[in-house]
RNA sequence: GGGGGUGUCGCAUAGUGGCUAUUGCAUCAGACUGUAAAUCUGCCACCGUAAGGUAUCGUUGGUUCGAGUCCAUCCACCCCCA
């Protein structure tokens, strides 16, 4: 859809897709076709190498810059994805909360090690209001806020403004919303042809790097199981058809609760073009 | 035809005659500010937004103060013998 909507406008396309930036990961992350990269310029496809990470913010600051030199030329630019944070990064910034990845790594390692209670007495008595916010369950979440705490010395609550900030541009946000049972039938087919174009092989290439941060994704985590002799070649396709429909139903929960969102009705390239180029117009 | 075994939620699974039938998975729903295809949470027999209410362990009957558990019956499936 996103191509379509490119071509009628003869213009680009920015990928919001976290893993998509990746070189090294093609097959699993299901990239448009070189042949569809020819017809229309896309962003942030193949930009850069999973031993250089990219961040939301290090998306939002680089996407910005694309979108300021594109729109000299063109009226409409298509942000196609994925990955819901780093729309919403683009679209409303983020807070400027300082981090430290050699700070986290280190946090995550104690935590491995003794568990989240002392970070968790840390947080409580350094920013109440985010202790009693904030899951306690969730590793991840803990271990930022310290990270930002202990850089700033001020608390999480008071970086975290959740201010939206304002772009030169109008946004309008369409999410194709198919009846769940195609989606699933789509996803697990999806997951048979990576299998057909030689998943496995781009996954074992990867085996040095399997460390990384940016190869903790569905598609690739199966394989190394497999490739690890934990689980049979059977198990892991399901597993990775599975993991594929739970992500997909976690991106519907983050689009439905962006209010401003417009979830569309048709199930075809050609239908959605159409509607989406309707609202366009009765929106002017 | 003879003998043996098994039936518990969508699937798998626990359940010495005694509180409210266990756990896992799937499904569904949710959270999310530099890990985000990550990470985490809840529900999950039925009705109800909820408080709460009503059920239930293949069937029917029985034993017992009390049955998923014991007995009988029938039904379904599996295994062995013929």
């Amino acid at each position: 859809m996103g191509i379509a909507l490119a071509k009628h406008f003869k213009t680009v396309i920015l990928s919001a897709d976290s893993r998509q930036f990746y070189k090294e990961m093609s097959i699993g992350t299901a990239k448009p076709s070189l042949e569809e990269q020819d017809e229309i310029k896309h962003y942030f496809i193949d930009s850069h190498s999973i031993e250089n990470p990219v961040s939301a913010a290090d998306f939002e600051r680089e996407a910005l810059e694309v979108l300021e030199n594109e729109f000299q030329r063109h009226e409409n630019i298509i942000l196609v994805g994925g990955s819901g944070m780093f729309i919403d990064a683009l679209c409303n910034g983020l807070d400027d909360i300082p981090n430290d990845v050699k700070l986290r790594d280190e946090l995550t390692l104690f935590v491995q090690k003794n568990g989240l209670e002392s970070l968790l007495e840390e947080l409580k008595s350094n920013d109440l209001e985010y202790y009693n916010f904030v899951d306690k369950s969730n590793p991840v979440r803990i271990i930022r806020a310290i990270e930002a705490i202990r850089i700033s010395g001020k608390t999480y609550t008071e970086l975290r403004q959740k201010k939206s900030k304002t772009r030169p541009f109008e946004i309008m946000r369409f999410v194709i919303d198919l009846p769940r049972e195609k989606l699933y039938e789509r996803i697990n087919l999806r997951a048979d042809l990576m299998i057909q174009n030689g998943l496995i092989d781009e996954v074992k290439q990867l085996t040095e790097f399997r460390h990384l941060q940016s190869l903790n994704t569905v598609g690739y985590s199966e394989i190394f199981d497999f490739l690890d002799d934990k689980i049979s070649l059977e198990e892991a396709i399901n597993l990775v058809k599975q993991n594929s429909r739970r992500y997909a139903k976690r991106q519907l929960t983050w689009f439905r609760r962006n209010e401003k969102a417009i979830w569309l009705k048709n199930e075809t390239t050609a239908d959605l073009k159409k509607e989406v180029l309707g609202l366009l117009n009765s929106a002017q």
